[in-house]
DNA sequence: GTAGAGCTTGACGCGGGCGTCAGGGCAAGG
DNA sequence: CCTTGCCCTGACGCCCGCGTCAAGCTCTAC
């Protein structure tokens, strides 16, 4: 099969499949007229890439897997190669998932923070004197 | 102050000063000289500029705030513009948290099944007949 | 005078994964 | 013959927050 006929049965696009062919990741086999000629492993390995793309790997840490394939063995995860990609992925999770929460605690407080005081403001301009001036910048207090 | 002693006393460098500036978030007074000339109060817009993109935040999303500083208010979360970004914010950090978290939960799935076919091979290859071939890429099984 | 530190603007590089345009080729169908 | 559709290579663009180099100016100290 043909460079568009791949690209479209994996759902992505022609420069895509150039690119990774630049990357050394897919290689293909040409025909007379110079184009790229694709068979069913292709597509295996192809998948393959774009499964662990949607997960967040890189281009390079998505290699052991298709070198796996490509060695003969029946998933791309069945080297120690790519479990090593594995762990060290969830490793990286990890870290990123508990950064994050991290950040979103400290923003989350800085709002309720934030909130309340401009609600202490605006209770303070409610009672004692004249209405503390309002900051005019965007949106408003709704 | 100039810009080489305003980059030292907040932990960044010059180059940082000029893109800000270059954006339009900080702008700085000129001297004779042409030399940028900073005070104290660009050090805190500087400051608040920094602690929200050690948050993740984009230098856009900053920009609320320090105008917040600037108009005088006392905290750059001080103006309902920022509180709507701490919102925004807040929404895709809970949204990336959880892609991540389900990622997480696939490859760690995914680990655990590999790993349980290599030991289910291991023990074919132990028992019946003779032990099957070895993935030889990279790292081993340790 | 002269060396050195610090300042100026301008412009390119980077990383990742492509999108997109430019310019051209080849084969089939009307 | 000409169009249409697919293919080819090469190269620049994008996003973002700067790093880094180049070439030149100013001020201070010795």
């Amino acid at each position: 099969m043909r460079i568009g006929e791949l690209a479209a049965r994996a759902g992505t696009t022609t420069r895509t499949l150039r690119y990774y062919e630049s990357r050394g990741l897919l290689p293909a086999r040409r025909n007379g007229n110079g184009h790229r000629t694709y068979d069913e492993s292709d597509l295996r390995l192809l998948r393959q890439i774009r499964t662990l793309q949607d997960f967040g790997f890189g281009l390079e840490e998505t290699r052991p897997f298709v070198e796996c394939l490509r060695a003969g063995h029946p998933e791309g995860d069945s080297c120690p190669a790519s479990l090593q990609v594995y762990r060290r992925k969830l490793g990286e999770l990890d870290t990123l998932i508990a950064e994050l929460g991290a950040v979103r605690e400290q923003v989350g407080r800085q709002l309720a923070r934030a909130e309340a005081a401009r609600v202490a403001l605006a209770a303070d301009a409610a009672v004692p004197g004249g209405p503390v001036p309002e900051c005019e910048l965007g949106g408003g207090p709704r």
